[in-house]
DNA sequence: AGGATTTGACCAAA
DNA sequence: TTTGGTCAAATCCT
């Protein structure tokens, strides 16, 4: 990107100005007794989001990585070139297949890509499935030498159409089957993206998408097709539900990449977010507490972990159930429901913050 | 009917 | 040659 437009500018200094403000609030809450210690944590978070934002906005505007990477050297051979979304013709298709495999191999390496661990607290049913924003579907699946379970990949539902090279796998831990490495790559480019990020659309509270993949039952029913934002309901409860601790808060350096996002398992009680590949900016949660919609930022995590948990309240919150259980474990390739929830979490859009979660059975 | 998921095959990187 | 990642036809689900 090239140079921040004025609107970015002003979110900027917006985000700024709401930093400052909800600092001052939280002052006020540290000198009042009766203030409730949640309170104080959802201004802290709150703080913690708008200045990552800020960040990541000037981060943003200036580093390029993978939008260059996606113009550049890449290429956008994905899909022909016409938004229609209509499919290209079988012919075409079969010429394109090579050049096109080829571009994803060159993207694969140049694309950057950052992983996350996910912890969901198996207690509660299950998740719902969030989502975040972003619509993700489901390209395929595949037995990991040495792991336990399958991986499953997705991709940004509005690939053909907009040439959104967003991509994101999930693997389920094999010690810990609550467990789930989420690798993104690539920053969004659609218009989900940016839609979300300006202006949060209201979100359907329905979006509720199955979660697992693994389960038994093949319950789910809802695609992603979804519309990512929740509804600022939903996101309050949450939101609630929601608490951060941030280890390690050095934000990073830099905030260039996009966020990935993950789903977020609905059930999931407590979820850990971790970067492990550098630094991203791992945000995550947003609170809006203040009103703003605005995803928030979680600290990123240096070095360090993020966590971040639900409680189960929080769970109930989002309503959604979805009991997919799956175990599937055996089963290497089937993949039964496709987890692509996507939550319209808070996170924000710009970063990316996409948190979908597939779990493509993940959930026992 | 349209869109998403499943799943075996294909391809390239390691 | 092996393994991970992607494609795409078949199938499933709304």
């Amino acid at each position: 990107m090239d140079n921040m437009g004025d609107w970015e500018q002003k979110n900027l200094i917006s985000e700024l100005a709401q930093g400052l403000e909800l600092a001052r609030q939280l002052q006020i809450h540290l000198n009042v007794p009766s203030s409730s210690h949640e309170a104080r944590e959802f201004l802290v978070e709150k703080i913690l989001s708008s200045y990552e934002k800020a960040l990541s906005m000037l981060n943003l505007s200036s580093s390029v990585s993978e939008p260059q990477a996606i113009g550049g050297a890449i290429r956008m051979s994905e899909s022909p070139p016409s938004l229609t979304g209509s499919p290209r013709s079988e012919d075409s298709d079969r010429e394109l297949k090579d050049q096109e495999q080829r571009d994803a191999s060159r993207k694969r390496k140049t694309l950057p890509r950052w992983t996350r661990q996910v912890r969901v607290n198996p207690g509660v049913g299950l998740e719902g499935p969030l989502d975040d924003g972003f619509s993700w579907r489901k390209y395929g699946q595949k037995d990991i030498l040495g792991a336990k379970y399958p991986r499953g990949y997705y991709r940004c539902t509005h690939r053909n159409v907009q040439g959104c090279l967003a991509t994101k796998q999930v693997q389920r831990s094999d010690e810990d089957p609550n467990v789930f490495e989420i690798t993104y790559r690539g920053r969004h480019t659609c218009a989900q993206a940016s839609a979300t990020h300006t202006v949060p659309a209201p979100a359907s509270p329905e979006k509720h998408e199955p979660i697992n993949s693994v389960n038994p039952a093949p319950l789910l029913s809802h695609q992603p097709q979804q519309t990512q934002q929740l509804s600022q309901e939903m996101l309050l409860n949450f939101r609630e539900a929601l608490k951060v601790q941030t280890e390690n808060l050095d934000t990073a350096h830099h905030y260039q990449q996009p966020f990935p996002s993950f789903g977020f398992p609905a059930a999931a009680s407590t979820s850990s977010v971790k970067v492990e590949n550098q630094v991203f900016p791992d945000s995550l949660i947003d609170n809006n507490f203040v009103g703003s919609f605005s995803p928030s930022f979680m600290s990123p995590a240096t070095s360090g972990t993020n966590y971040f948990t639900v409680s189960p309240t929080g769970v109930n919150s989002f309503g959604s159930v979805h009991q997919n259980l799956q175990t599937s474990e055996s089963a290497a390739t089937s993949t039964k429901n496709s987890p692509t929830a996507a939550l319209d979490f808070p996170f924000d859009q710009d970063f990316d913050p996409n948190f979908t979660f597939g779990s493509s059975g993940f959930f026992p």
